[in-house]
Parts: structure tokens; sequence; C-alpha cells
DNA sequence: TAGATTGTTAATCGATTAACAATC
DNA sequence: TAGATTGTTAATCGATTAACAATC
């Protein structure tokens, strides 16, 4: 009994602070204190360092944090420290636009391959990815022993693209499909839905 | 003092249980039990049925929910027995995408709009949809009424953008940008960043 | 030194769960 | 009636905040 059980809603923030430290850095800020960066994110200061104070001492009484330093320590915490390669399965728009996405570079991640069943899409170019057949999506993931999905197909066929991905050896997806994916435990599950979270605001609207 | 107030973490919920009564109805079905339900989304049976009384008595004893009652329920606690109309502004991948979208039907939203700043987008079609002037936003969004929006413009441009966007009198802005936003109170926001949804399982692999 | 800010403890606050009477 | 499931209460569990000694 090594590893103390961290919280999920506590990992869960840890990414926002990773994003805002990264934000400060390419500013060219040095320190920064718990209390800016709560300001920044709209948590308070105390919080930030209860979080942080879970995987270690990372500021400096008087001081704060230096940036460069607990974004370092972030990343290791998050495992993204390294590249993941990542697989989007169904190449219509949202898969489109994710292939093309600059948005994962210096987070960890990189898109490496996209699949669909629609025979009019297998063998043509999104940018400089070939799609390939989702019949061969268990083989060609196993082979690059790729831990990360994305789903991006009609809900209907979520489910069992969900189950093949499993097969193939992925553990964690982020599901833009709108509805919920059932997995065995162990499996890691985000979901994207732009309608949930318009929903989650009209309620506060009239 | 006549409106109970619910904690936001049980609005949350609220669209999932839609989401998910919407999918059984296309299913055929009448009737569900939280005990059902719970299972589908990964809730418990006493947290759904918690939540649902907040908002009144829906249910039957020994008999559960009437599916297509409490989606009408539903649909009015989040005010979405209506169609909002929404902007987007940013006419990338992300902003095409989502013009394109068919998900937001039956679900209470309509894309109207969409603004880009690059002179060699402005006037070209997505679509049936005229990519606007974004200096044209304010003015646009104000005669239409538009409430709601989505940004999908550069990090860089987010906070200017939203600026704008609560000028012409939006209330709610679903963010792509992977940035935390500043908005005053009485304007909400949601965030998607898929990176920031990867990281969150990374932690968990290693 | 004086001022600032951390890490941590204890207190508070809020959310979830278990259990069951009510009742369809 | 017997079985099932609700709505609700009280108990439990967990998360947030306030406060402050330690210390840079």
């Amino acid at each position: 009994m090594d590893r103390k059980q961290i919280p999920d809603i506590v990992v869960g923030r840890l990414p926002q602070y990773l994003r805002s430290l990264q934000r400060m850095y390419r500013e060219g800020r040095q320190v920064t204190s718990s209390q800016e960066l709560g300001e920044r994110l709209g948590i308070s200061a105390a919080q930030i360092r209860k979080d942080l104070s879970q995987f270690g001492e990372f500021g400096k009484q008087g001081t704060g944090y230096h940036i460069e330093n607990l974004i370092q320590q972030l990343r290791q915490i998050l495992h993204v420290d390294q590249e993941w390669e990542v697989a989007v399965v169904g190449a219509g728009d949202i898969g489109s636009a994710i292939v093309r996405y600059k948005g994962f570079t210096d987070r960890g991640f990189r898109v490496t391959m996209i699949f669909d069943s629609d025979p009019a899409k297998i063998g043509t170019q999104i940018g400089t990815f070939i799609i390939q057949d989702t019949n061969n999506l268990v083989e060609e993931i196993q082979k690059a022993g790729i831990c990360i999905a994305m789903i991006t197909v009609p809900a209907a066929n979520a489910q069992s693209v969900t189950e093949q991905l499993i097969k193939a050896g992925v553990k964690a997806i982020l599901n833009y499909a709108p509805i919920s994916l059932n997995v065995p435990r162990g499996i890691f599950i985000q979901y994207i839905d732009p309608s949930l979270h318009l929903q989650r605001m009209t309620y506060y609207l009239d």
C-alpha cells in the first residue's frame, strides 16, 4: 500500500493547472502563487495548495511555485512527459477536424491512425493520413501498441467500436458519440457531447 | 424565496438522464426504473431518484417512470422544450464540423450563424451558411437576440471574442479554445478541451 | 526584519448511500 | 394479495474552506 489513493476529482483539476501554468510559461513568467493560479481558474487558493500537496511539496513559502518546475512535476504525475499515440475511429467531420487539430502538440498526444468503415472513404487521405478500414482496427492498433482512442462514429456504432478497441488493448477512450458506453473496470472513458454541455447551461437561462 | 436552490452537480446529471431516456424512447420503450437508468449510466439508483425528486414526483411505486412523460418533464426543466439559436465564432475545422453537425437536432439547439475574421473566409459558404465577419458579431447577434455561442477560435483570441459575445447579450458560452475564460457573474461557461480530457485518463495509465 | 505564501490541520459544508414506509 | 419500485429520511462519506504555524 504505497501509492496514496488520489480522489478522481483532484486528478481532474491537475490538467487545468498544467494548462494554465504552460500559458504563464509562454508569457515568460517564472513564478506564480496558489492565489494567482486560483484567480485565473476560478478555484480557491486553498484548494490548489491542497491538491498539489497530495503529490509533494512543490512550492516555497513566501515565494510561491516555480512555474517551469511545477510544469515538469505535473507532466510526470499525469504521465504526459511522453507522447501518446492516439487512434481516431470515424472519419466524418469531427474525426477529420481532430486529425488536423494542432492542439495536441506539447500536451502529450499525437494522432497516428484514423479508421472508417465507409468504402468510399477507406484509402483516401486526410492531411497526411490514409483512412484505414475499421475491419483492420483490432489488428492495426494492437500492432502499434496504442492505448488511447477517440470515437467519432455515429451513436449506433459506438458500443461495438468500443468493444473492438478494448479487444485491441486500448485502455482510455474519449467518446464524441452522444451515448453512454458500457466498459469493464480498468478501461477509462471520457465524454464530449456538446448538446449535453449546452443543456447544462440552458437550465439557468429563461 | 420560492425556487429551491438545486446543486449544479445535479443539474449536470439531468442532461445525461434525458439523453438516455430519449434513446430508450427511440428503442420503443414505455417505462423504465431508476435502477435500469442507473445501470445504463453508471449512477446509483438512489442518486437518480433523489435528483429527480428535487423537481417533482415523476414516478409511480411498483412501476417506475413513464419514459415519454419524464422526457417532457426534463425538457421543461432544462429549458430545451424550445429550440435555441446558437452562434459559432471561428470557421476553422472545428467550427465547420459543428456547423455541419447533426447531433443538435431534438436536443434543443440549432446553429444559425458562423463568424470568422479571416478575409479569405468571410463571405464563403459552409453548407448553407455564409461565413460572416467577426467585426459584425456584436451587431448581428444582438439583432438576432441570440443567447448561446460556441467559441472555436485560437486560444489567443478567445478572451476578446468572449467579451464581444457578452456585449452582444450572449449568456451561455461553450468554449473549444484551450484556455480559461474570465467572465462576470451571470454568464455561463462550459469547456471542451480534448487534451484536458485525455490527460485526466493518462494519470491512470503507465 | 517584515511581508508573503506555503503545507497542513480541523471545522464546515455538501453529496451520496442505505434503508424503509408508502403505495402502485 | 405479493412483488416491485418510488420518494424521503437519516447516516455516512467525501470535499472544500478557514486558519495558522512554519519558513522563505
